[in-house]
DNA sequence: CTCGGAAATC
DNA sequence: GATTTCCGAG
């Protein structure tokens, strides 16, 4: 009897939420769907307990820093049962990401992704105002 | 570190 | 279809 995957969810608030539950929703199709990866990196940047492995990059919407990879690949691992899972395998499933539209990468910066709310939130909540800048990035458009 | 193809798995 | 694993290139 193999029991050493139990998911153990923390009912606690970090306090200050950067976004509604939609982002962090598990699936609750009856399709037995397995949560992705974005879901989970959002679930981690939700609370402030991973904030030492991973926290929001001050300045843009979205953007986020991976301070410890291992660490991250480690709770990922845990929660698909990949005790093997490492920093290589887990942004290679990020690349992907790239084309998929959910994921951005910036350049530069040691592991720092930039999620992509134009196609994360539209399809949510189309009224979500991601920037009360006069600049409108189209659909494609950089966010630089 | 970062990118991306390919094979394999679920 | 999404993710994992392996690996060569930049």
């Amino acid at each position: 009897m193999k029991a050493g995957c139990s998911i153990v969810e923390k009912p606690e608030g970090g306090g200050g939420y950067q976004f509604p539950d939609w982002a962090y929703k598990a699936e609750s199709s009856p399709g037995s769907r397995q949560i992705q990866l974005w879901h989970f990196i959002l679930e981690l940047l939700q609370k402030e307990e991973f904030r030492h492995v991973i926290a929001w990059q001050q300045g843009e919407y979205g953007e986020f820093v991976i301070k410890d990879p291992d660490e991250v690949a480690r709770l990922w691992g845990r929660r698909k049962c990949k005790p093997q899972m490492n920093y290589d395998k887990l942004s290679r499933a990020l690349r992907y990401y790239y084309n998929k539209r959910i994921l951005h990468k910036t350049k530069g910066k040691r592991f720092t992704y930039k999620f992509n709310f134009s196609k994360l939130v539209m399809p949510n909540y189309p009224f979500i105002n991601i920037r009360s800048s006069g600049k409108t990035p189209a659909c494609g458009a950089e966010w630089f």
